[in-house]
DNA sequence: CGTATTTCAGCGCGACTGACATCC
DNA sequence: CGGATGTCAGTCACGCTGAAATAC
């Protein structure tokens, strides 16, 4: 059990990663869909109608990422897809009605990770760790 | 560049674990080991003669990828492998005088490492972090 | 017999690279 | 032409799972 790992700070960083990764995952699954489907849909409300190219930076996806994943998501009728009349190559896309109703399961879903993962740790030591993990790197 | 997702505290978290595991990829690259290299020859720097399933719970190795991180190790000549006359199945793994030497020039890049990774932190708002970490999850 | 150890092959996620076609 | 956009195919690290052989 005891490794030399365990005092290396970039370790217990990611380590912590891990298990907050964990807690997502396994809350994603449950909601029936991935990590990247999350972020389309969740960058989709709030950003609208897009270009893919446009919904990568905001998903933080890469633009193959997108492609795949869009398509996932519009053969379920969550978002649709349509060329922009103002540029033959882009194409936008957007919530369909289903897609607006899973995003805001998913705000839900994302909430109770949250509060999951960061359950033993109060208001002010949530705000200093995420102060802190900002200037990491 | 702004999206929904950087104000998620396990994105954060996340980002900043992604953000230090590049930095700690690019200085075992240089030092010409894997992560799981690194892990396994510090393990064994620390724990000895072992055998592969305790160096798996040393180095928080699947066991698995033990099996052929030891092997690659083993064609580099950084590790010996010898079957434990006290139980037929087991492989007890040490360090050679290679591998003892590369071990301790790890140390040094690991060291390395934490500072780059956490330069802009003092050493009380390391240890906050630390301490804060080890709740999450 | 069941358990532990090692080894083989493969999967899945997340992030990435190369190559290519398309459009302005 | 260059530059941006989208698509297809593939790579890689990492952490797993399944199946199997060997030894206790």
């Amino acid at each position: 059990m005891s490794s030399p790992l365990d005092s290396l700070p970039t370790w217990i960083l990611s380590s912590a990663a891990g298990r907050s990764h964990q807690v997502l995952q396994a809350h994603l699954t449950d909601a029936g869909v991935t990590g990247y489907e999350y972020r389309c849909l969740a960058g989709l409300a709030e950003s609208g109608r897009i270009s893919q190219a446009e919904l990568g930076s905001v998903a933080a996806l890469d633009p193959r990422d997108v492609t795949h994943t869009v398509r996932a998501l519009e053969a379920r009728g969550l978002v649709a897809r349509e060329k922009d009349p103002s540029h033959g190559r882009r194409i936008l896309v957007s919530l369909t009605g289903a897609g607006v109703r899973q995003a805001e399961a998913l705000v839900a879903v994302m909430a109770e990770v949250q509060d999951e993962v960061f359950a033993r740790l109060d208001i002010n030591e949530r705000a200093t760790l995420l102060e802190l993990l900002a200037r990491v790197g």
